[in-house]
DNA sequence: TTGCGTGCAAAGGTTTTGCATGGCA
DNA sequence: TGCCATGCAAAACCTTTGCACGCAA
C-alpha cells in the first residue's frame, strides 16, 4: 500500500501543483522550483509522487507537442479548468485555455450519440493560432 | 539539402507506413517489423527518416496516452483518415477512428469564431469509450 | 566523383528502480 | 517499532549525434 504517509515533501509538491492548477508543469519545473529555494526534493520522489497522484486522479498527465517530457496538472474540480478546453499552437507553441459553449455541446454530443465520454481536461486540440495561421 | 536520394531503406520504411496508414506506429514497431524479417535498418536511419517525413508533412507525429514513445502515421490525402477524428480510450487503450459531421462543424467554428485553425489529423480526444464507461 | 545516406556506437534527456537511510504513525 | 518514503546512484528507455563507410546520382 502506498500513499498513506503525510510527509513534508508531499505537502510541498501538492501545494505547488494546487497553486498552479492553471498551468501544465513538468517534473523539471517542480524540481527547479524547489532547488531554486534551496529545498531539497529528489527527482525520484517527485516522479514517484506524481505517478501516485495520477493513479488517484488528483493530477493529470499530458504529453504536449513533440516535447519529450510529460506535463502534469492539478485537477481542481471547483475551478474553471474543468470547464474549458486546451488548444495548442504548432507555430508558436502557445497553450490556449478557451471557454466555449460549442465545445461544451460537442462533448455532450460525443457522449449522447457516440457513447464516448470525452474528458475535456485531458484533451488537447492541435493546430495554428490566429497569429501563426496568418503567417502562412 | 536532405531527402534527395532514393534508397532501399527509405522505400521500405515509407511503404510500411503507407500500407499501415490506418495505424499509429512507433519507431520501435517499424524497427521490429524489419528485424523480424531479417532486414537490417538501423534505428538511427528510422528516426532520421521519420523526422524528415514529419518535416515534409508526409507523416504525422503523435504522443498518445502516457506512453513515452512517439507514434507516427502516414498522411494519406486520398483516404478518409484526413476527414475523421481520433478518440482514445483511457480504459482499454483503443483508438477509435470516427467520422462525425458535428466534429466537422466544430472545427470550422474554431476557425471562424476563434481564429484557431485546428488540425483534426493531429488532434486526439481522450476519454472513455462506451464499454469502459459502463464498467464504472 | 561528389556528397548524401547508412550503421554503429556513444551521448543526450527523461523516467524508473535498487538500496540503505530517514521519518511518519 | 514497523513500514513506508526519501535520496542517491545506477539503470532503463527513447531519441539524437558523431564518424567512417557505403551508395545513389
Amino acid at each position: 500500500m502506498a500513499g498513506i504517509y503525510r510527509t513534508k515533501q508531499r505537502e510541498l509538491i501538492l501545494s505547488f501543483l494546487r497553486e498552479n492548477s492553471h498551468l501544465h508543469l513538468t517534473a523539471d519545473d517542480i524540481s527547479n522550483h524547489f532547488s531554486n529555494r534551496n529545498i531539497l526534493i529528489g527527482r525520484a520522489t517527485i516522479y514517484r509522487y506524481l505517478n501516485l497522484l495520477v493513479e488517484k486522479n488528483i493530477v493529470r498527465k499530458y504529453h504536449l507537442g513533440d516535447g519529450a517530457s510529460a506535463c502534469y496538472q492539478f485537477v481542481d474540480n471547483s475551478s474553471r479548468c474543468n470547464r474549458h478546453y486546451h488548444l495548442k499552437c504548432n507555430g508558436c507553441g502557445k497553450l490556449i485555455h478557451m471557454e466555449c459553449d460549442d465545445l461544451d455541446s460537442l462533448f455532450c454530443h460525443l457522449e449522447d450519440k457516440h457513447g464516448f465520454r470525452a474528458d475535456p481536461v485531458q484533451t488537447v486540440v492541435y493546430g495554428d493560432c490566429a497569429e501563426c495561421a496568418n503567417k502562412h
